[in-house]
DNA sequence: ATAAACAGAATGAACGTTCATTCCTATAAA
DNA sequence: TTTATAGGAATGAACGTTCATTCTGTTTAT
């Protein structure tokens, strides 16, 4: 087997285990054995657990980025850019339960308050679709004056809850829903 | 000391202990160190941990339930009892953050999913001034017309992600931000 | 009034289990 | 043969829980 097949195998395991149980219900063990490798294998790939977790969640992210920079509106309203993203989002995740469950473990721990923290102090520096719709929003007076987490919170809050209760069986998030909820973020942040 | 003191302080050491490190860094050992007593003392109050940490959710809850039906405009329009709902939310919150720490810990764990399956199936056999509000909100068509999980997410999800930002300093959560938010959360869900 | 007997609350060392990590052997590649 | 890779048993640290013992306050007997 390839050196990057067996890499991918063992980010495989990891995120569906954890995804469905947790950190606390996903040992090394486990990891190795879904992944078919041994324990000790995973070492040589990864430096420790913690490197293996956050490798994880940036596979994630990198699909996702790449997921929503498809058909991106980049010169459309800023309305219609929040729409791309917002059910971009929506969509994503319906299509990987997993990798949105796996988002919520890391998110939810000291893990993503980190790489929130990073992130925030990063933000001004590296621009991404995020901050540039958020920059052009205020610049042209079409989203409310709020900071921009504020403005991330009003937008993503609701649509990560909803894909919660979906994935836990709470609600039935179809695009006739999944529609609804963005048109409300939308209503909460525009002018 | 008397008896229900001594509880008392078990739950609070758990809280607070829980609230700064999550349940990882909240061993029985440090919990009893910090209350002051033994570690066989705690299982004399509590079963085990497991229940120690769903009472201790416990309570909390009785605490903010108290503070949001202090003043409850009962007869008053279905928006403002929403707005005494989330600002009373955010007071409570930003007067109690190692309260809304160790919440954020409960609800993301398998305890806080328990917790919301059990509440989501009790919702309409046992009216809160949440579920009061939803209904009425439908009946008089002020409210669009949403599941009630939807409009709870729409409701509190921005709210809790500020909340959180606000504790992690990331934002300073003042009166007239909290304002903003919670007009936001409202033109979320108004018709 | 004093002492003896009792009840049950408090204690923390000890136990068994679980886990991340290491280390040494076995296997495959060069 | 030599070197690199894979494997999983071994290791030690950390944890929740138990339980034999100590402590403390109350009741009973003298």
């Amino acid at each position: 087997m390839a050196r990057q097949e067996k890499r991918d195998d063992i980010i495989l395991a990891a995120m569906a285990l954890i995804a469905e149980q947790g950190f606390h219900g996903a040992p090394m063990a486990l990891i190795a054995e879904r992944a078919g490798v041994g324990i000790g294998t995973i070492y040589r790939y990864f430096e420790n657990r913690d490197v293996l977790i956050r490798e994880t969640y940036k596979a994630k992210e990198d699909r996702l980025k790449a997921f929503l920079l498809e058909n991106y509106p980049h010169d459309r309203p800023v309305r219609e850019c929040f729409f791309h993203i917002g059910g971009g989002v929506i969509h994503y995740f319906i299509l990987h339960p997993v990798e949105f469950q796996y988002s919520e473990q890391f998110h939810n721990s000291p893990y993503g308050m980190e790489h929130r923290r990073n992130k925030i102090f990063a933000s001004s520096e590296k621009p991404d679709i995020f901050n540039e719709l958020y920059q052009r929003g205020i610049a042209q007076q079409v989203i409310r004056n709020l900071p921009v987490v504020t403005f991330f919170n009003l937008m993503f809050a609701p649509i990560a809850w909803s894909l919660r209760d979906h994935v836990l069986g709470f609600v039935r998030l179809d695009a006739s829903l999944s529609q609804k909820i963005i048109e409300s973020c939308w209503d909460s942040v525009k002018i």
